[in-house]
RNA sequence: GGGUCGCUAGCUCAGUUGGCUAGAGCGCCUCGUUUACACCGAGGAGGUCGGGGGUUCGAGCCCCUCGCGACCCACCA
């Protein structure tokens, strides 16, 4: 490959990703002795295309991956699709909502098969968009979430848990979208505060006294009342504590419901006196628990009024049914007035529908054990968080979490492997043989559960079940996911892992935030705000995409896009592509035979040093996930310093070798957060074997640390004459003269190159002229006309000022005992040093002051 | 009701055990056609780190308090 001008990321970034899928490096290597080091991809929608988000997660795993890959571990990224359950029901029905179907007109297992079919027409394309975004990851171990081993592995915890008795099933409150027609978990409920309205209506004492002839009753959901089974007061309330026991007549119905006594009531709110209605109200549910009240639904499952509620009622919408009750009771006088509240409502989280509570046998797990032990092992410290604070708000969590019904009624997902007896409802039995809708057991006949998992439910054993093949990756070093799923999913893994396997599912949790649009909202298909990540890699380059998108994000921290870094990554890229450019035509230009590898200059001791130190700083960095900041110091090494200053000397003297050697080194440093480009540029080398995907972390230079500091003096020195040069009328060079002085001397021509100065000459004292280079240790000066010198004598007076106000600060820390006493030697001793430099500098600039 | 996070340069944000001159990218201002790169080079301006108090020799960082903003959990009828 030869080196065009600028780097265009569309030509090479297919044909190199192809390149190292064939090669087999994305697998694990076999190496014993290697340290293992495995991510589980949090698996994208099968059927889906990747967002944003997804972009974040592999730049963060990729990353990850492969510079653990290139220190030489056994890395194992294991790619996964999800069959999403409830995500891609709901996509499917709105599909055949289009060919005016519903899911009434088929059987389950038809409707299982469409959408199966359904997904496997899409799911190349999540794919595809993996291998655009660079995934290094292992496409042999890819898992999807219906796979045999998926299914099987969740078959065999439900019968444990069911066996351990901590699945249960029961008629409980559920939380019901009756559009979608399924429960769903208390996690998956979105509450939102809204307007309402609290209506205060009479229910008159069967047995009136003269005091008391009604009890009022305040709701928010009157239609709720035609399945009343009580009134509840507080045990306390001095109201009510006569009329505990009685019974008032519940308008609109013929019943009669008791007047009980419970904590429930809270005395300062409304009226004091609570309807119960158990079968819509969780609340009310518990309270019926306690007094043993009936139950009964007056809603169903299609959000309609049932025949319980009366005829004159069934049938009718809850939204309907409200004004009906609210009308009747007006007409029958038992409204007592109404006032506004705010209040908070569940809502379907897909199509906004209002979650109704509704009675429904399920299947439940017990978390409590589960929690706990989540929570004993989080508070041992067992798994590192970052950010830290999540390990707090999950245990929070998990102290107040409340049985996971994991029974869903759609189609799609892993059926629940239990039947029922035909002839005896309260006898389930356990049995995985889910392809058949009825099994004969000992002559009686049981009837397969019609539903199937909560997706999660399976999502949460993830981790064990990914690694089944090769269980010296479990626990797995890192799961990385958005900071949304830390209930979700994250605390899932943790409770579930150490049921079955008795251990940790990972060592470490990175939870990133939300990626923003530019405007710092959140990103949604209503607001038409969304960013394709493949339409930032086609324009900019998946390279630059993954830069820009770590570059200034903390963990768990939701932030906004920015394409201004997804451009100066790009630069960044291009940068390199340049940087190697030049070095293949220098490479090529000096054809003699090749020379030792060493240093022969400051600079090259000087970028020798600035390499060891960025490697081990960016290990270190990576090591505690501080992805932003080793991305920075990549732009920064590449840039700021092999370009600007090593790249810019090695123009004056050639040390190929070096040139070869440092360039090879940069690349593998980079290579994690710029994978194509930096494979890229070593395929085109014309001395660089095989793939960078595979080659060793740098090992460390020997520097001559000296030499490598007297650079640093050289840049200083450069940097402000530069500097001086600029502030400079006309934009003139002049000569930059210096008495007694090794490291002036030795480096005239690269100073004289960098500064682009007409000359750099040694002079005697006596010929002292010019303008005096505040730079501690040297005496340099430009040998400006003294009439452009006379005009620096404001600015010197300046520089004076401010030079005696440091040293005032520094002598006043010194003078402060405490300080002398308490502070560390060093520091103590290095402020002494500073004062001497800073002392020193300020008579010589005095001296100065007296030449103008 | 419980909990979490944020407030640092014009903008978007970094800033790990407190250490002395608080950083980056973009933007802004000067200068520059040096054949690696204008997706460039050189230089520069710009911050009392939300307010107040405290601990400390020393605080952007720790503690208290107030203000503003965002989010999560929760059964308040």
């Amino acid at each position: 490959m030869k080196f065009s001008k600028a780097y265009e990321p569309n030509e090479y970034e297919t044909d190199v990703y192809a390149l190292w899928e064939k090669s087999g490096a994305f697998r694990p290597k076999s190496n014993n002795k290697a340290k293992n080091y495995c991510i589980v991809m949090p698996p994208p929608n099968a059927n889906g295309n990747l967002h944003i988000g997804h972009g974040l997660t592999i730049a963060l795993e990729d990353i990850l991956i492969r510079y653990h890959r290139l220190k030489g571990d056994n890395t194992w990224y294991i790619p996964g699709a999800d069959h999403a359950g409830f995500e891609t029901w709901v996509v499917y029905e709105r599909y055949l909502e289009s060919k005016h179907k519903t899911r009434f007109d088929y059987s389950r297992d038809e409707l299982y098969d469409q959408v199966w079919n359904f997904v496997h027409e899409q799911r190349g394309n999540m794919e595809l968009q993996l291998r655009a975004l660079g995934a290094s990851c292992d496409w042999d171990s890819l898992t999807f979430t219906l796979d045999p081993k998926v299914v099987s592995t969740v078959y065999d915890t439900f019968e444990k848990f069911y066996n351990d008795k901590l699945i249960y099933r029961g008629k409980k409150l559920v939380n019901f979208c009756t559009k979608h027609q399924t429960a769903f978990a208390d996690i998956e409920v979105t509450h939102k505060e809204e307007k309402g309205k609290l209506w205060r209506i009479a229910y008159p004492l069967v047995n009136p006294t003269d005091d008391l002839k009604e009890i009022i009753v305040a709701t928010t959901r009157p239609e709720t009342m035609l399945g009343d089974v009580a009134v509840a007061v507080n045990p306390n309330d001095e109201r009510y504590k006569n009329i505990i026991g009685q019974n008032v007549k519940l308008p609109l119905t013929n019943r009669e419901i008791p007047i009980v006594a419970d904590e429930h009531a809270d005395m300062s709110y409304g009226t004091g006196a609570v309807k119960i209605t158990p079968a819509h109200d969780q609340n009310d549910y518990e309270v019926a628990q306690r007094h043993d009240l009936p139950m009964i639904t007056v809603i169903g499952f299609d959000g309609r009024m049932t025949d319980a509620a009366g005829d004159h009622y069934s049938g009718l919408t809850t939204e309907d049914c409200r004004k009906q009750v609210l009308k009747d009771l007006e007409e029958q006088g038992y409204r007592r007035g109404e006032e506004n509240i705010l209040h908070d409502v569940g809502h379907c989280y897909k199509c906004d529908t209002v979650i109704e509570p509704l009675l429904r046998e399920q299947w439940f797990v017990d978390v409590k054990p589960l929690a706990q032990k989540a929570i004993e092992v989080l508070k041992a410290g067992k798994i590192k968080f970052h950010p830290a604070n999540k390990k707090k708000v999950l245990i929070n969590y998990l102290e107040n979490l409340r049985d996971w019904n994991i029974s869903r009624q759609i189609p799609w997902g892993i059926p629940i492997p239990a039947f029922q007896n035909v002839d005896d409802p309260s006898d389930w039995i356990y049995d995985n043989r889910v392809d058949q809708t009825e099994i004969e057991i000992n002559g009686k006949t049981y009837r397969r559960d019609e539903d199937t998992f909560d997706t999660w439910f399976s999502s949460a054993q993830w981790p064990y079940i990914t690694t089944s093949e090769d269980q010296k990756f479990f626990p797995t070093s890192v799961m990385e996911t958005g900071a949304d799923l830390l209930f979700q999913w994250v605390g899932r893994m943790i409770m579930l892992s150490l049921y079955t396997k008795g251990d940790v599912p990972f060592k470490d949790v990175y939870m990133h935030g939300m990626v923003l649009d530019e405007k710092g909202q959140k990103m949604s298909k209503s607001k038409g705000n969304v960013i394709n990540p493949l339409d930032i890699v086609s324009q900019y380059g998946s390279d630059a995409l993954r830069l820009g998108l770590i570059a200034s994000r903390s963990a768990g921290v939701n932030q906004a896009f920015s394409s201004s870094k997804v451009i100066a990554s790009r630069n960044l890229c291009n940068k390199i592509w340049n940087i190697s450019r030049l070095a293949q035509q220098i490479v090529d230009e000096n054809t003699s035979p090749a020379t030792k590898l060493e240093c022969r200059s400051l600079g090259e001791d000087w970028i020798c040093d600035e390499i060891n130190q960025t490697s081990k700083e960016i290990q270190k960095l990576l090591d505690s996930y501080r992805f932003a900041e080793a991305g920075d110091l990549v732009y920064d090494l590449v840039w700021n310093r092999y370009a600007d200053w090593f790249i810019e000397s090695q123009k004056l003297w050639k040390n190929v070798p070096l040139i070869q050697s440092t360039l090879e080194q940069i690349l593998i440093i980079m290579h994690p957060f710029a994978p194509f480009v930096t494979e890229t540029i070593w395929q085109s080398l014309s001395w660089t074997d095989g793939m960078l995907i595979n080659q060793q972390w740098p090992k460390a230079y020997k520097v001559d640390k000296t030499k490598a500091d007297q650079f640093r003096e050289l840049i200083a020195i450069i940097t402000n004459i530069r500097s001086h040069f600029q502030a400079l009328p006309g934009n003139d060079r002049y000569p930059i003269a210096f008495i007694d002085d090794q490291l002036m001397y030795d480096n005239q021509l690269l100073i004289q190159h960098l500064t682009k100065a007409p000359s750099v000459p040694q002079i005697k004292i006596e010929e002292i002229g010019g303008l005096r280079l505040a730079i501690p240790g040297h005496n340099i000066y430009l040998q400006i006309p003294a009439d452009i010198h006379a005009k620096y004598k404001a600015q010197l007076e300046e520089n004076i000022l401010k030079l005696g106000n440091e040293i005032n600060t520094l002598e006043a820390r010194l003078r402060n005992p405490k300080y002398v006493e308490r502070a560390p030697k060093e520091l103590v001793e290095e402020t002494h040093n500073q004062l001497a430099t800073k002392e020193d500098l300020l008579a010589k600039m005095k001296d100065e002051l007296e030449l103008i």
